[in-house]
RNA sequence: AGAUCCGUAGCUCAGCCUGGUUAGAGCACUACACUGAUAAUGUAGGGGUCAGCAGUUCAAAUCUGCUCGGGUCUACCA
């Protein structure tokens, strides 16, 4: 292999194009690496497009802490496949690579590394100490990364990332911050989130969402009885009761609303029952099931069967007893949610530490215990009453604030109960701590409710609940403090940009991003970790002045201030050669307020999908840097990651830009789907079915896996990975386009084509070159289109179907002989020329998909004809295509012609009769004018590649075959609807004679059903169904009858034939050379020798023989059989 | 729980948007051919309740609804 050669030697006539021993894809893609590097192919990629109209690509940056996988090699092809496509569409494309480096998953790599918790965090490490090696830990695989990067082609800039936790792109984060500030959308709140006491920190959404943090588990639920208060409020409801008063209830009836929780532990905290205002609510009069004395209970009309069973409906209520399995009830009222609203009630678990003086002193003035209305209630469980409890749900929290109930918050951070809560004091709510003889409080609470009446129904309630990944815990939702971007502030907004976004597949956008956007809420910014991009804000210690920092300048400024009023030391701090903006040395800035006051920043950092979503500004170091390529560059014309970035990655783009642009980041967003195992599971280590991609490339080679992944299915459908599929695009496509390369290489060799010629005018083509460029140049507009659409699935498909069906099984099949035959003069050089430009072609149509192989194939070829000056494929520009080249009727007649010689082969077969063997005629009902003249056109083609003599037609009136109607559905069914059935029966049963009557009169009557229906004949499709006394194959409208006769001369001239391949196959055998002439000696061929005498013109011209002599008989040579004789032959090479 | 994608031959996928009467390809399998591209190619064959049910329609793989199965994402599941 020497290509990469070429660029040194000047052009040379005698230069032959680079023949190869076999296929081996991984070889080629080393050698065109090697390539790229030396040329720094890449880099003039982008150099050479100076200039030029941009297209802006984002790379998402990729986390270097784990390794890569073979889905990261598919969303890298299809950006790469684009990048390469719009740089020969002539734009300039830009790549900066970039590295996520902050977050999660990094911090707990470290830990377990070192074997640590959070809490030893400050404590066995310092978080300096910390913080480093987790810096350390960032990059670890990035020399992985990298190599995949370049074996698998993809084309970004590695050189000069950007990295998240530079002081720089920090920076830039902390200006986008400021900026929120600013606009008052950055803004601090109580919120509850989910946190795991056993870990003792708060859980992010990420972390919620690693595999199986979501377990079924069965927790003790429990429907608990909240006894209301009677007052002017509840009164309405109280005199339903007393208005059916029976012998055994109490003289002061009691009401209970029932709220159902799987978290009884909850309980001592409620301070307020949800209903939902369009509900409907019933009263039911029945008993306790466990203590079975008179109960009234509120409860959602839809949710009664669940508790009440239908035989006790209007039950007697005298003649019950415990023993009794159907407790009667009957219904007494029925109201709206919203009439119940601001009804009191009784606390359940009255106790020092939730008591109202204790509740008064958290949040003084307000008022709990009572009925509110939530949006969020439903009955599809428990009661259609929500036991709302402030601190330990974000609706509970939401609904309390707007009623100002006060919050109660009864469980500590280790997920304890507080002392002041009687026998519960100091109880874990759950199992933390692994006790051995752990008693579930939640049982207990259960128990004391059942026993004192305030419970209606206990029992056991299996629900899939969150659980620290960690510590396999269940986390319950605790009240932190957090910081919010106010995102809800400019929802609509988001939502009309969306809109003007590209999505492929559009459902990502509209559906899951749409939905996603309208149920919008605001972004918790706030991580209480280490390692990550520090919150900017610094305040004082009573929270009443604070400032956000919006540059590394304004930093210094405030800090130089701090030292001259405070005295304090930040110049050390933020000197240039210490500064990093990173805990714990930020938190060491002490600032000063305008009051002289010492402000300390707080000690959140932001969540990392901030770092990746301000990508396109932290990139450039903007505001502080680069404000004309950042304006350039923004925002960009495409992306593209996995769908499981909607919520991430493309939700934070599009979030910030929004917020701070007032515009969308990207126009085009191509999500694609995930990569699963052959048998359609995940990928996962721990089902030890990942695919290691290095192998995969090292193996196969990246251009077929690339051809693979981008042809096999859509992007954005999943697809499951088997690289068989790979081992048959190797086979299929890059086998044939190879060994079309390697059949022209061959005889352009041989006869020194070399493209120096003038192009053959195209009406001097024969039909076959002219049909195969029409192809070639639809081919062309079609692929463009796809590509233009983000399509490229279709594209590639598209490309196979053309490599495979159209150029190798049919162009050159049927041209073979052109290549190797006659003199090199124009038909010859028009065959080398049309090869040539068809290969060219395909190989630039490919490159965006498998660059390597269409570099090396490309640049083969351009070495020897110079046709481009450029040094790569990649630098080229994309085919355009010549609609002047097109002719729709061409190609049309060839797929006639190819159905022609199917359907003959196919008769061939049946009769047993070899191609080789000519045969005389082939007689084709032709059913119309036009297509006879198409036919008349490929006639000859289609005699030589079936081996028939002549092709007869037969006249749309002849008499001879047998047609066949049939309704043409599509015109019929609108003009006839219900009588289509009738009809289309009746015109199958069409005679010969009514069909000839009707393709004369052009229409015919029909009477259906008593009613008359005049039928066009363009309302019908004819075809030819038998030609009595012939073969006949047929598919569609076109039928073939072949004359299987075999004349004496038909037979001697097989024979000949016969005798030509048996010459061929000794000289294939005997290792001669293309153009070596050879001697031929027979014998013993007595029935054959007329034949051979006959056609030795013929034979001779064909073997490249100069002589054919007739021998009594021969020694030592080569026997062989023709047609049962068997003759001796010698075959002597001249010279 | 909600959203979304998917379900067509043993396997990988077309076809569905825009309904039309024999549902296609490739791989694999079987048989027979062909052979100066040969680790290729052709022809033929077997192989399908188009996940299921219901509806709309003269006509449904295609449109609608529901159900089931698989994947993903999301969730404030009390």
């Amino acid at each position: 292999m020497d290509f990469h050669t070429f660029a040194n030697l000047s052009r040379n006539m005698n230069k032959k194009y680079h023949e190869y021993e076999g296929l081996d894809l991984p070889a080629f893609e080393k050698e065109i690496l090697k390539y790229w590097g030396d040329n720094q192919t890449f880099e003039k990629s982008i150099s050479l497009r100076a200039g030029a109209t941009p297209f802006v690509f984002y790379e998402g940056p990729p986390s270097a802490n784990g390794m890569p996988g073979i889905h990261h090699v598919i969303s890298r092809t299809l950006k790469d496949m684009v990048c390469r496509y719009k740089t020969m569409q002539g734009f300039q494309v830009k790549r900066k690579g970039g590295w996520d480096t902050h977050g999660l998953p990094i911090e707990l790599g470290v830990e377990k590394e070192l074997g640590i918790t959070k809490e030893d965090i400050g404590k066995k490490i310092s978080v300096e100490e910390y913080n480093k090696k987790c810096r350390e830990a960032v990059l670890r695989y990035k020399d992985k990364w990298d190599d995949i990067t370049r074996k698998m082609g993809y084309w970004v800039d590695l050189n000069d990332p950007y990295i998240t936790f530079k002081n720089e792109y920090i920076e830039t984060l902390w200006w986008l911050l400021s900026e929120l500030y600013k606009k008052g959308y950055l803004y601090e709140s109580v919120s509850i989130q989910p946190y795991s006491p056993a870990a003792g920190t708060g859980l992010s959404s990420h972390e919620l969402n690693q595999p199986g943090t979501y377990k079924d588990v069965k927790d003790t639920s429990c429907v608990a009885m909240f006894k209301a208060v009677r007052n002017d409020r509840s009164e309405f409801l109280y005199s339903k009761l007393l208005t059916s008063l029976s012998g055994r209830q109490a003289p002061n009836p009691e009401l209970f609303f029932l709220a159902w929780t799987t978290t009884p532990w909850t309980l001592p905290s409620n301070l307020g029952l949800t209903l939902g205002p369009n509900i409907d609510y019933v009263l039911v009069k029945t008993f306790n099931p466990y203590l079975h004395n008179h109960l009234n209970v509120v409860l959602a009309k839809n949710l009664v069967p669940k508790y009440f069973k239908e035989e006790g409906k209007d039950g007697d209520f005298d003649a019950y007893d415990e023993k009794q399995k159907i407790v009667p009830w009957k219904i007494l009222a029925e109201f709206k949610g919203s009439e119940l609203e601001g009804c009191e009630y009784e606390q359940l678990f009255p106790y020092e530490a939730n008591s109202p003086a204790a509740i008064e002193e958290i949040t003084p003035g307000a008022k709990p215990f009572r009925v509110l209305l939530g949006d969020f209630v439903t009955t599809e469980d428990g009661t259609g009453i929500v036991h709302t409890a402030p601190a330990f749900g974000a609706d509970d929290y939401r609904v309390g604030k707007k009623y100002n109930i006060g919050i109660l918050t009864m469980v500590d951070r280790q997920g304890k109960f507080l002392d002041g809560l009687g026998e519960f004091s100091n109880r874990y709510v759950k199992n933390y701590k692994d006790e051995k003889d752990y008693v579930d409080v939640n049982v207990d609470i259960s128990v004391k409710l059942k026993k004192e009446n305030r419970a209606f129904k206990v029992e056991k309630y299996e629900h899939s609940y969150p659980h620290c990944w960690r510590t396999d815990k269940p986390i319950l939702y605790y009240p932190l403090d957090a910081w919010f971007i106010k995102t809800t502030a400019i929802k609509d907004r988001m939502v009309e940009l969306n809109k003007t976004i590209n999505w492929k597949p559009a459902s990502t956008g509209e559906g899951r991003f749409g939905n996603w956007l309208e149920n919008l809420v605001d972004w918790n910014l706030s991580r209480s970790r280490y390692w990550g991009t520090p919150l900017p804000i610094w305040r004082t210690e009573e929270r009443d002045e604070q400032i956000c920092i919006g540059s590394i300048e304004q930093l210094r400024n405030e800090g130089a201030e701090a030292d001259k009023a405070l005295g304090t030391d930040n110049a050390a701090i933020l000197s240039d050669e210490k500064l990093d903006l990173h805990k714990p040395f930020v938190d060491d800035i002490i600032l000063v307020s305008s009051k002289g006051l010492p402000m300390k920043r707080v000690p959140d950092l932001i969540d990392v999908w901030f770092d990746s979503g301000a990508m396109p500004y932290a990139q450039w170091h903007f505001p502080f840097e680069n404000r004309e390529t950042f304006k350039e560059s923004f925002p960009a014309d495409f992306i593209a990651e996995g769908v499981d970035q909607t919520r991430g990655w493309f939700y934070t783009l599009h979030a910030i830009a929004c917020l701070v642009f007032d515009s969308v980041a990207y126009k085009t967003c191509v999500s694609n789907g995930l990569v699963l195992d052959k048998n359609g599971n995940k990928m996962s280590k721990r089902l030890g079915n990942v695919v290691d991609p290095f192998k995969t490339i090292e193996d196969l080679g990246a251009d077929a896996t690339r051809w693979y992944l981008i042809t096999n299915a859509s992007p954005w459908d999943n697809m499951k990975f088997d690289v068989d599929g790979i081992k048959e695009v190797q086979r299929k496509f890059f086998g044939t386009l190879y060994n079309t390369y390697q059949f022209f290489s061959l005889y352009a060799n041989v006869d020194g084509f070399s493209f120096k010629e003038a192009p053959v005018p195209l009406e001097k083509r024969p039909e076959i070159d002219r049909w195969i460029l029409s192809s070639l140049h639809t081919l062309i507009q079609k692929v463009t289109a796809h590509m233009d659409d983000y399509e490229p699935t279709q594209a590639g498909r598209l490309i196979e179907d053309f490599v495979d069906e159209q150029l190798s099984n049919w162009y050159v099949r049927l041209c073979r002989r052109r290549f190797w035959k006659g003199e090199y003069e124009e038909d010859k050089i028009s065959a080398y020329q049309t090869l040539y430009e068809c290969l060219e072609t395909i190989l630039r149509l490919v490159a965006p998909v498998s660059p390597f192989f269409s570099e090396a194939l490309f640049n083969n070829l351009n070495a020897v004809s110079g046709r481009f000056k450029e040094e790569s494929v990649h630098h080229v520009s994309y085919p355009k295509a010549n609609a002047s080249m097109i002719d729709v009727l061409l190609e049309e007649r060839m797929r006639l012609a190819q159905d022609v010689c199917s359907l003959v082969l196919s008769l061939r077969k049946k009769v047993n009769i070899k191609v080789r063997q000519p045969l005389q005629k082939v007689l084709i009902p032709a059913l119309d004018p036009q297509m006879k003249a198409q036919l008349q056109k490929i006639e000859e083609l289609i005699r030589a590649e079936v081996n028939v003599k002549e092709i007869e037609y037969l006249e749309p009136d002849n008499q001879f075959i047998r047609k066949k109607m049939k309704a043409n559905f599509i015109a019929l069914g609108k003009k006839l609807g219900p009588k289509m059935k009738a009809v289309s029966a009746a015109i199958a049963e069409f005679t010969q004679e009514q069909i000839a009557n009707f393709e004369k009169d052009g229409q015919y009557n029909l009477l259906v059903d008593g009613e008359p229906v005049i039928l066009q004949i363009s309302e019908v499709e004819t075809s030819s169904e038998d030609i009595p006394g012939w073969t006949v194959a047929s598919k569609g409208r076109l039928t073939v009858a072949l004359d299987i006769t075999l004349t004496p001369e038909l037979e001697s001239e097989g024979n000949a034939r016969e005798f030509v391949n048996r010459i061929q196959k000794i000289r294939k055998d005997s290792d001669f050379d293309l153009t070596d002439r050879i001697e031929v000696k027979v014998s013993g061929a007595e029935g054959l020798k007329e034949s051979l005498a006959q056609f030795k013109d013929y034979i001779c011209a064909e073997i490249l023989a100069d002589s054919l002599d007739f021998l009594p008989s021969i020694k030592e040579g080569t026997l062989i059989d023709i047609n049962d004789n068997s003759l001796n032959v010698i075959v002597l090479k001249k010279g």
